[in-house]
DNA sequence: GTCTATAGAACGATAGAC
DNA sequence: GTCTATCGTTCTATAGAC
């Protein structure tokens, strides 16, 4: 029997598409349930993989989540990033250009029972978090994210498309005015949002950031 | 013995007074903790009454939960209301009037412990509360506290103080930009926020508002 | 005497851990 | 697969109010 054949190295030493499947399904169901509402059971059906599985690969139920959350928070600020830079590294139409990227970007972060969607378990969590690592997930997710939203503000502000002096606050605004609203409306995800709502709510936004931040 | 003395009076027909220690303790709970890592028990011992007396007055758990949601809804929104009222009724500087409004409600609704506190628990469940009662919800609470700014902001502009062509997108970059920052930041109140962060997120919301919005 | 409320034990199911 | 703890819910017995 080959080695090509996933399903023949079940009894090899390292297992790292097990532990990824693990993860994968963690990250959905904790996403969908929530953190107490989602049993190892669950993940482990999930995942196709037998509960002891789990615990040899991540301890506990708290370890796997929280090592999730971290690995899951680095994915989606690397698609973000992905998107910003698709939609605003070369500016044909300033408002449509941040309305398409705004709208992507609240597509991505609430879509529900995505492999990617656990942000708002982790908002839910958030008390019961140890504070490093709560800090660690900021850092790697949406901090991360507003620093390259801010870069890219920055940027067209010196191509003289936008007015920004503090492109950190700038990127708080264009954040606040184009995403809370939606994530406040759908419960970061939980309730669906539909897909004219939240092009509503980006349209607006956008229109809002761009008063506060005019072509010069 | 005199009836005064409510230990006197175990065994009367009707117990409001347990009905209400049963709610404020359920909040306080509810709020602390979560929906489902608050006990039964534990909601018990903060009311200081037997488990079974919890059931005889709202049936089961669930129904507890949205029974007190709905009523600190109500409470909260009056709280608002009221700072609303003292802030803006008579403007002095309207600056500094509508920071201080939105620092004072920053702070009651993250206010952490707090009785009236369980909104941040009722976000976190919101995909599993029926859909019917997540909208009374939302029209007792927030919804109600939205039309409420909105009709001070069309108020101040009628008098010349603002510049608002739609009342309800007004109260939106309100919230917006000088509350959800801060419910953010604190994980709506998971998490404490120090009184000069909030200080300095709201004052800097309130002036981006004020740019939006200008004196005409 | 009957009714209601209470306290506390007990039950059954679920779920984390090994 | 098993063990064990926890938790929501129910049952039983006691006591005061009318």
């Amino acid at each position: 029997m080959s080695t090509a054949n996933p399903a023949a190295t079940a009894g090899s030493r390292r297992m790292p598409e097990k532990r990824q499947a693990i993860a994968r399904a963690a990250s959905t169901v904790f996403g969908r349930e929530g953190y107490t509402r989602a049993s190892v059971d669950a993940i482990a059906t999930e995942a196709g993989v037998s509960k002891r599985t789990i615990y040899n690969h991540f301890g506990d139920k708290e370890k796997l989540f929280l090592s999730v959350a971290l690995e899951t928070a680095g994915e989606l600020t690397e698609i973000i990033a992905g998107l910003a830079d698709r939609h605003l590294h070369k500016i044909v139409d300033l408002e449509a250009d941040l309305t398409a990227f705004a709208v992507d970007r609240a597509k991505a972060v609430l879509s529900v029972g995505e492999h990617y969607a656990l942000g708002r378990t982790i908002r839910a969590e958030a008390g019961n978090i140890p504070p490093d690592v709560l800090a660690a997930w900021l850092a790697a997710g949406p901090l991360a994210s507003h620093r390259d939203l801010a870069d890219h503000l920055a940027r067209l502000a010196a191509q003289g498309l936008l007015t920004v002096d503090d492109p950190d606050l700038a990127a708080t605004h264009f954040t606040l005015l184009t995403f809370s609203g939606a994530a406040d409306q759908s419960f970061y995800g939980a309730v669906p949002i539909s897909d004219t709502a939240l092009r509503t709510t980006v349209t607006t936004g956008v229109q809002a950031f761009l008063r506060l931040h005019p072509r010069p």
